[in-house]
DNA sequence: CCACTGATTGAGAACGTTCTCATTGAGTGG
DNA sequence: CCACTCAATGAGAACGTTCTCAATCAGTGG
């Protein structure tokens, strides 16, 4: 003697609210879900009668339906990093603006996880993707994912061969405005701490870059930037100077140390992010080195801590959070249905300057 | 003449699957499935149907008819702040080994936001739920919630009303702990730095604290620990040294401005968190004093810059990934059955002195 | 040889929505 | 008064899985 409608787990459905109201189904699901034509007196009945048990939508009946979950996956490499923390937040609070959650997976720069995620998110059924890929692993992964009509838009690190849209700052530009501070200090002896994984180093230090060869695509921007700055100074490059030796401060720290360790040891650093910048200050300080007497450094990304650093660190500062929310904006315009060719959005970096760079020691 | 299971977006669905390996649906089902019984010859010829015509589930319609989405929600005040980000890796880690996503939403300590967001979990018919409240204005959400059968565990702050799990630490030790630390060192105008709602502050300053008039629990232990080792030192509790002026670093800076402007100022600052504490040294900054040479500064969190800052700060470290692992820990056991009565985990914490702490000037 | 057990398989219902299509009824112009 | 239009409503299919229940078959003990 089941109640008509009523669910195994007790939750109100939606043939219950309609014989509260005592209208049709059809009728109930207009009146609550805004769409086809409803009379204002039917819509009130049955909004009441909703209110009245306790009615919840249950969004997987209905995306089993409409084929949209309104939910788009984040597949980001480190959230405790503020960047993608921050860009998160852009992308989370446009979003959500429009109706819409992301499902956040964190993968660790692992392409394990990263193929996982993809997985986990595709059965999810998600509308769309925001990612910062780890590495060009599973290229193949995002065009399938693409190919069945899932719209990917890439964060901070792009792919030309996916022909999705990018959202990404001037690295090139970035890395060489920095590398031109140093150089006009004086320094010619300048390390490139990249953080990317080891096997990418060849093809940085290689004499002719080329792209698709390093891992992510700032790292080799980044690089590119790099070398034109020496190369405008007309300053040797030395591919002892170039560190890929992951992404954590520890790593970045024990860097720092084999770095300084050198015959000829950098008198300046250039750390492609901030959770780098901190493990040169770790590897510096463990060494008994003062930066900027004894090295100078320039880090990526301008945190919120960043200006009390000891010394306060010289950034060049992301519009992170804008660079998030641009990329959610993208996305959006594509799950709902935009099929223009992709778009690649290039938004402006700004150096800042603090404490922690100074003339090499010996020509102060 | 649509062939048996093709769908309109052309995804292959089971029936098809079922039709290449010629067996029924449901055998298919249970071979990928993974339940029911399958012999190994008919489970082999499905998977390998599966694979080529590149079959993935749909979880949505599985979810259907389970009542479970493998998918709990994750509600935090700030993902920028690192205590919450660790956190959030600490519960999405251990829950992708056991087969669940976790979907973050950031709620900025709004409880707008907040009420908004329990909405959109509960229409996707999350399993489960791990939540750091702003207030206990959502508290009657939090109840209709688990009274729908959805297991909640608390994180970092508690009510007890709602007879959900918690995983907390001993914030009023902690907090005690911290102050004595200062009194030691000779201070007795010890500065409490909420970040709390403003409202809250009446009930933190009332002679009698009564648990549930102070919006965050955290605070309110924090400001029993800090007033016990007053008391325990016999130095008058003096509520103009308590602040609540919200979480940002801004507030922060503020606030402390405006302490440092009073006749008798404090002479030490503990903050209740990490940009609680940027935000301190961002206002001494203003002012042109220096920690500690003129004011004292203890924070909550070891991040992974509070080492490297101007001065190193000493810090309340919390075990802040083990907090959100334990969180997610408890509530898979709960998504799985567990029914026993609500537990209440405390993780211990421990006090780490830089260099930011040092005697009141004049008794140097 | 028969009844019985247990593993394997298939057919079809069920989950809770939205979508399609047909029906009703009120208003409108000729 | 008729044909027409259009808003409002209802009945029932559809989404793609899992679950229930019955049927089949091989093996086994008596």
């Amino acid at each position: 003697m089941a109640e008509a409608g009523t669910t195994r787990t007790g939750m109100p459905t939606l043939p219950e609210v309609a014989r509260e109201a005592g209208v049709a189904t059809a009728t109930a699901a207009r009146a609550l879900g805004g769409y086809g034509s409803v009379s204002s007196r039917t819509r009130t009945k049955v909004l009441e009668a909703a209110e009245r048990v306790g009615y919840r939508t249950n969004a997987l009946a209905r995306s089993m339906i409409t084929g949209r979950t309104r939910t788009f996956g984040v597949v980001l490499p480190d959230i405790e990093n503020s960047f993608f923390a921050k860009a998160f937040r852009g992308i989370s609070t446009v979003g959500r603006s429009q109706g819409y959650e992301g499902l956040l997976i964190d993968t660790d720069e692992d392409t394990n996880v990263e193929r996982a995620a993809l997985q986990a998110l595709a059965e999810r059924r998600v509308d769309g993707l925001i990612i910062a890929p780890t590495d060009r692993a599973e290229l193949q992964s995002f065009q399938d994912l693409r190919d069945q009509g899932v719209p990917i838009v890439l964060l901070d690190r792009e792919f030309d061969e996916l022909g999705a849209d990018a959202v990404i700052v001037n690295n090139a530009e970035a890395a060489r405005d920095a590398a031109r501070k140093l150089i006009e200090l004086g320094h010619s002896r300048i390390a490139l701490l990249t953080g990317a994984d080891s096997s990418v180093l060849p093809s940085l230090a290689s004499a002719r870059l080329r792209p698709g060869a390093a891992g992510v695509s700032t790292t080799f921007h980044r690089a590119v930037g790099y070398r034109q700055a020496l190369r405008e100074a007309r300053i040797r490059f030395s591919k002892d100077l170039v560190s890929a030796e992951g992404f954590r401060p520890d790593q970045a720290s024990a860097a720092t140390i084999r770095l300084m360790g050198l015959p000829d040891p950098p008198t300046a650093i250039l750390a492609l992010d901030s959770m780098l910048a901190l493990g040169v200050l770790t590897g510096l300080h463990k060494l008994g080195l003062r930066c900027p007497r004894d090295v100078s450094l320039i880090g990526f990304d301008d945190t919120d801590w960043a200006p009390f650093l000891t010394p306060p660190l010289s950034v060049i500062q992301q519009p992170v959070y804008d660079l998030g929310a641009e990329a959610c904006r993208l996305l959006i315009a594509r799950m709902e249905g935009d099929s223009r060719a992709p778009v690649r959005r290039v938004l402006p970096t700004r150096f800042i300057r603090r404490q922690s760079i100074a003339r090499p020691r010996g020509r102060g």
